[in-house]
DNA sequence: TTCCTTATTGATCACACGATCAATAAGTTT
DNA sequence: AAACTTATTGATCGTGTGATCAATAAGGAA
């Protein structure tokens, strides 16, 4: 017979299973969406019963906003350590528009924007929306106030200001999620917009490859 | 007996009810998102049996695809209509920003939201919001293009750019679907971006009511 | 070994969805 | 007045959802 048939699934210790769960979730949030993630879907992935998941869950809109949080916590703390890295705020904010940009992220931005409307009637979602983008404009404001103290950037609103590049920046990758034709130097004319906001030179927060 | 309670409803013309089913299907779009059209949900609204809204309806897709276009397409020939009215594109494009982000239209924007994430499973949807998106960048390109041959701008790109400036309202306003705090001066901010994309004199984008 | 905790199952409930269609009745045409 | 067209009903089918829970069995503790 076959040995690929198993009755019943391994019994692992809750964090193991528990990891499992977010892992198979976070997956399928990634190719069909936050709305693809079911209590059967979940199961039928990790290959157990559909009960098994709402054992390790309180309720499916938890899971959701577990996995919401989890992908774009990630990327936050990815990006913002690449940033870590360089020198000066300008190269910080040019690297920060030219990674977010360069079209590599489109599932999570998919993710983001079914948040934003999944968050109408999932409380729990809605919470952890706010807090990640919370996090993120923290991590912008940071690299425009550095500007202004090193005085690349000039704007006496650092905080308003993070928030509308933040904006921008989702909307621009949002409209890529449906239309790419026809928009070329997306990058170009972000960088230009986004120094006037912040007083920076021209041409300050070209990506590398362009300037 | 109570008159209030009716047991068939009137037969009316298939215009007509049609009509009727459309404007009730908007409505609850409107302050329930598109994913609470369903056809009990409409039938309800409407005081009508279920099983009728599915005879003037080829799909439930379908329907909120037509739901869809007929709110954008109102909002996009409405702001039209208004720029029109306004001699130098300077003023219109100062106009278009203002009008799109002074807040009133919030539940247009959560329309759209929800359809860039229904698009991917509703096909005709999809259409409908890549036609609508289409429609509103040549509204803003022929602004662009308009202050170009004027000399009030500079540009070469304004197929891209008007791309980009509705990208930014569009991220802008989903933003503030979610998050209102803490920013301030939306309008400002985002008047001195554009006048950096477009090459427009500092301070010509700005609405009259701060210049 | 025996006991006990608990991870895991799978069936079941109530609900909501889109779709379908025979039956009904309202209004129009003949 | 009779015949006909069709708007409208309401029940029904199949599917999918989250939640619940008694039953099972695996593995550690005694």
């Amino acid at each position: 017979m076959s040995s690929t048939i198993q009755k019943r699934a391994a019994r692992k210790s809750p964090a193991e299973r528990a990891a499992e769960i977010l892992e198979a979730a976070k997956e399928i949030a990634l190719d069909q969406g936050l709305s693809a993630i079911t209590l059967r879907n979940v199961a039928s992935r990790v290959g157990v019963a559909s009960g098994l998941i709402a054992h390790y869950q309180p309720s499916a809109d938890a899971l959701v906003a577990g996995v919401f949080t989890t992908i774009v916590a990630a990327e936050t703390e990815e990006v913002s350590a690449l940033l870590d890295r360089l020198p000066t705020a300008s190269g910080r904010l040019a690297v920060l528009l030219e990674t977010l940009m360069d079209g590599s992220r489109l599932d999570v931005t998919a993710i983001w924007v079914e948040a934003w409307t999944l968050g109408r009637r999932n409380e729990v979602l809605a919470a952890g929306v706010r807090e990640q983008m919370d996090a993120w404009q923290a991590v912008v404001q940071r690299v425009v106030e550095e500007g202004v103290a090193s005085g690349e950037f000039e704007t006496a609103e650092a905080p308003s200001v993070a928030w509308q590049i933040l904006g921008m920046i989702d909307g621009l990758n949002a409209q890529a999620l449906v239309r790419w034709a026809g928009v070329s130097d997306r990058g170009t004319h972000l960088a230009r917009a986004v120094e006037g906001m912040v007083g920076a030179e021209r041409g300050a927060l070209l990506p590398p490859s362009e300037r």
